[in-house]
DNA sequence: TTGCTCCTCACGTCACGTGAGGTGGC
DNA sequence: TTGCTCCTCACGTCACGTGAGGTGGC
């Protein structure tokens, strides 16, 4: 079909849609008069892309979960979303005290709180693969909220950001990375949110939690010292990310930092250590369930 | 003092500054040599234009909040953040059912109908001065969620549009406007939200409201009856609000296109009716509290 | 021929970023 | 003279919008 009738059929602009095909987001084919002929995959296409711009992803993201048969792309646009989101609620709070009369200087030092957190939570789920980036991303995100105020944290915070740049590719073996996002490939934002509040009611009160949840953890332990489990890619993803983590500085250089620069992070490492001691003295043959992201 | 300290003190590229100077945000002297001399006005003025260029507010929007001595602009400002805020709430949400598996075309509907009821509020918020404005834009807000389905809704979502396009300047008396400015420009979308939720909960209950309130209802009663208020400028704002409601078909042609493109409108509008009524019957001599609005 | 569609430039928008090339002050 | 700062100008970015001018098909 020619380009008039796709515009009908998806309510872009020839503008728009001559854009898409300069950016080959689609490539229709061209006619003998040198008129494009739209396909009806084409159509398709440019519907998805309309719905994508409208929700604010960028033409080049947009592109990239086009292309991407398993969702990654989209679930990491959609983590990467749900931290702008939050980081816009901020700002509008922030922007509503300014009306009501609070003095520009404050307001500016807790922006430039929010800038700081993006820059390291957009750092970290470019750096990790998959679900595991996500899961970091908003993991992080947490204890990024307050304002840098000493130069102990202004230091640490550099430091975190060279880490970051500086960090090598993973390089996970191409079957271990296909595992991870595939298996992952359905957990939201919304569900690693869950995850983390369950985890954090667990490190507050770990007496409850062992109470409560014996049984799981009972049957979580047989299954960590079972065949099935050292032979599967779970159990080798997690022996890479633990070499990764010893071996490109994550344990030594990256934490650390965080903790100096974060007191609620440094808190809550202190809690998680603790709640971790009462595990292993129940479960001595595990070795950290949570340390694998600190 | 030069750009370069000027930047030092904001945080600011020189290309910004640059850039601010020629859309005329700041105006700092020139000198001989044709080198730019940045006084403490401007470097204070920088600051600000930082903050609220970070909060995500437009340099020419910035330039109108750093001229008004009132803070109208900036509450404007901040009325159409919330708005912002709750579409992009919305967004994501849709976003993350998108990665969730949810089919495109669910989504594009959904989509299609925030950007009419941003298309709406916008309009509102233009239409109206000060206060007022801000006001029925949230109030109508909170009716536009629903996409439209039917014929009639979209000729009622026409008739909106081109009646607030059409709608003549409001041309309230020049020291009406300056009172509904003054005695309002503290009042934030936080206010006005909690405003209209009191208002929910009096309609929605108005037996109970009327129990509850007696005193008040009372006192705000022999209020409206007293010559001062007769003689007040809010008094005065009212009647003119009124007239103008009539003259513009305000109450003809917007109220009834609302009420067809928007069911959970129409409801409430009939709900208003029916707790004005019984208002009415307690305190005949008022006119309808809520009136003005609708 | 007329009216409509398609095409390809080219320039505009917004809020800057990134040099290039020239000048001024110490 | 050297090194640093300031200036203006031009072009780039992102995702298009808005014509202009030319061609093609009925």
């Amino acid at each position: 079909m020619l380009i008039n009738e796709a515009c009908k059929r998806t309510g872009l602009t020839k503008k728009a849609i001559g854009y898409y095909v300069q950016q080959e987001l689609i490539t229709p084919s061209v006619s003998e008069n040198g008129y494009r002929d739209y396909s009806e995959q084409d159509v398709e296409a440019l519907n998805k892309i309309s719905v994508l711009r409208g929700l604010g992803i960028s033409a080049e993201e947009t592109g990239r979960i086009l292309k991407d048969t398993t969702n990654a792309q989209l679930q990491a646009a959609s983590v990467r979303k749900e931290l702008d989101y939050r980081r816009d609620q901020l700002k509008k709070s922030m922007l509503e005290r300014l009306a009501g009369g609070e003095a520009y200087e404050e307001i500016g030092a807790q922006l430039r709180a929010v800038e700081q957190s993006r820059s390291i939570t957009d750092k970290l789920l470019d750096a990790f693969p998959g679900w595991y980036g996500r899961f970091v991303c908003l993991h992080f995100a947490r204890f990024l909220g307050e304002p840098i105020r000493t130069e102990d944290q202004k230091r640490a915070y550099e430091t975190v950001l060279s880490f970051l740049d500086n960090l090598p590719d993973m390089d996970i073996p191409k079957d271990l990375e296909a595992y991870l996002i595939e298996s992952t490939q359905r957990i939201g934002a919304d569900a690693i949110a869950g995850m983390l509040e369950a985890t954090k009611r667990a490190y507050e009160n770990p007496d409850e939690f062992l109470a409560d949840n014996e049984e799981m953890l009972e049957r979580y332990a047989a299954y960590k010292s079972s065949d099935a489990y050292r032979n599967s890619p779970a159990c080798r993803l997690l022996e890479y990310m633990k070499g990764f983590n010893s071996a490109s500085g994550y344990n030594d250089v990256f934490i650390p930092a965080m903790k100096r620069l974060s007191a609620s992070y440094a808190d809550y490492y202190c809690r998680l250590e603790s709640a971790d001691k009462k595990l292993l003295e129940r479960y001595p043959e595990r070795e950290g369930k949570n340390g694998e992201t600190e």
